[in-house]
DNA sequence: CAAGGCATGTGACTGTTATCACTGAGCCGG
DNA sequence: CCGGCTCAGTGATAACAGTCACATGCCTTG
C-alpha cells in the first residue's frame, strides 16, 4: 500500500463532493483548504503545515461521506494518506493517536472561530491585515510572494478592492509594494 | 460534587474570558453559543439540545483556557458539568466516551463550516432564511417565537434590515409576519 | 380607556464593497 | 526591440447593508 504521496504547488489534493477514505497528514510543504462556491467564489479557511493533519479528512474519513472543501498544495507538498481501517486500528491502539486526533480537532476548531469572527465582525481592511499577518507566519517571511489576485480569492474579495487597501496601507507605512510580492514593515 | 446544573431562559452558561473547567452536556432544554465583539455585537454560531456536548467547552476545558465564546439558555435548560478530570478518566476508561467526544467535534465542525460558508457567500436575505430554516429545525414548529431585534442580534445585522427582508418574503409568499413571531408558509 | 412600552414599518442617507472599463507598467520570448 | 502577457492603478457607478429619524400599531396595566 502507498502510504507517502507527493503533490506539486497548486495540485488538488482534496475536491468538493469527492468521496475520501484517508486521512491527510503533512509531511513537508504546505496545503491550503478553501471553500468554493457555485459561482466560482473561494474562500481561504486555513493552512496546514508539516506534522498537521486536515481534520476535515479526518471527519469524511470516518463517515465515508463526501469532502465538502478543497485542499491544494500551495508548495511542494509530501503527505501521509492514511486509509480509514488504519485510522480505526490506531485509535483503538494507540492513546497517543486518539489524543493527536483531538488535538488536530481543537486547533482547528479555534481557527475556524477565528475565522468566522473576522468575516463576521471585521472589515475588509482588517481582514487584509490579518491574512497577511497569518500568511507571514506560517512561512517566517517578511517579503510574500502574493498577487493582488491571489488574496483577492483567498479573501472572497475582488482584486481592485485588495489592491485599493494595500495603497492605503502602504501610504500609512504597514508595507511597501513591489511587483508580485508585498514586504511588511 | 454538583454536576447537574439548572439554568433559566436568558442565562448566561459561560462568558468570553471566563475559563471553563468542565464540559457542558444538555440534558433538556437549549443553549445557544454565540460569539461578541468589543462593540457589543453579536453572532449567533450554532444551537446545542438535549445530548449534545458543547465542543468548544470540551476544548477549553481540556486546556484549562479562557473560553472565546458565550453561552446562553434559550429555554429553561438543564446541563451536566462534566469536570475536567472525569474527562480524562472517561476518556482512558471507555471507549465509548473517546467516540462520543470525537463525534462531537465532527458535528459541530461541520457546522461551523456551514456558517462560514454563508457569511463569506450569501447575502443576507439568504442568510436570513437559512437562519430561520435552522431556528424552524431545532424547535420543530412552524411558528417561530422570534421578534425581528433578536433575528438581527443574531446575524449580527440590524431590525430594519431585518424587517425589510421579512416583508419582502412575506410578499412572495415564503412566511406570514405576526406580532413576535413569524410563520413559516 | 388612557398612557406607556415594545415591536414593527418606512424613507432618506451613508459607507463599504463589488463591478466595469480602461490605462499603464513590468516582463518575457521571438 | 516589438508584441503580447500578466499584474497593478484608478475613476465611475451600482448594490447591499447599516444608521438615523420618525410614524404606527398593538398590548398591558393601572
Amino acid at each position: 500500500m502507498q502510504l507517502k504521496k507527493h503533490f506539486q504547488t497548486g495540485e488538488v489534493i482534496m475536491r468538493t463532493g469527492q468521496y475520501i477514505k484517508s486521512t491527510v497528514i503533512v509531511i513537508s510543504g504546505r496545503i491550503k483548504i478553501y471553500r468554493e462556491n457555485d459561482e466560482g467564489g473561494e474562500f481561504l479557511v486555513y493552512y496546514i503545515g508539516p506534522g498537521e493533519a486536515c481534520a476535515v479528512s479526518m471527519i469524511c474519513a470516518i463517515q465515508t461521506r463526501a469532502s465538502e472543501i478543497m485542499a491544494q498544495a500551495v508548495e511542494e507538498t509530501e503527505v501521509i494518506m492514511l486509509p480509514i481501517q488504519l485510522m480505526d486500528e490506531f485509535m483503538s491502539k494507540f492513546k497517543s493517536w486518539t489524543q493527536f486526533v483531538i488535538q488536530t480537532y481543537r486547533s482547528r476548531f479555534d481557527e475556524l472561530l477565528t475565522v468566522i469572527d473576522h468575516i463576521a465582525f471585521r472589515n475588509m481592511d482588517e481582514r487584509l491585515e490579518f491574512y497577511l499577518k497569518r500568511f507571514a507566519g506560517k512561512t517566517g517571511k517578511k517579503l510574500l510572494d502574493l498577487t493582488h489576485q491571489q488574496i483577492a480569492d483567498d479573501l472572497n474579495s475582488s482584486r481592485e478592492v485588495i489592491s485599493r487597501l494595500l495603497k492605503k496601507m502602504e501610504q500609512i507605512g504597514k508595507l511597501k509594494l513591489h511587483r508580485n510580492a508585498i514586504e511588511l514593515l
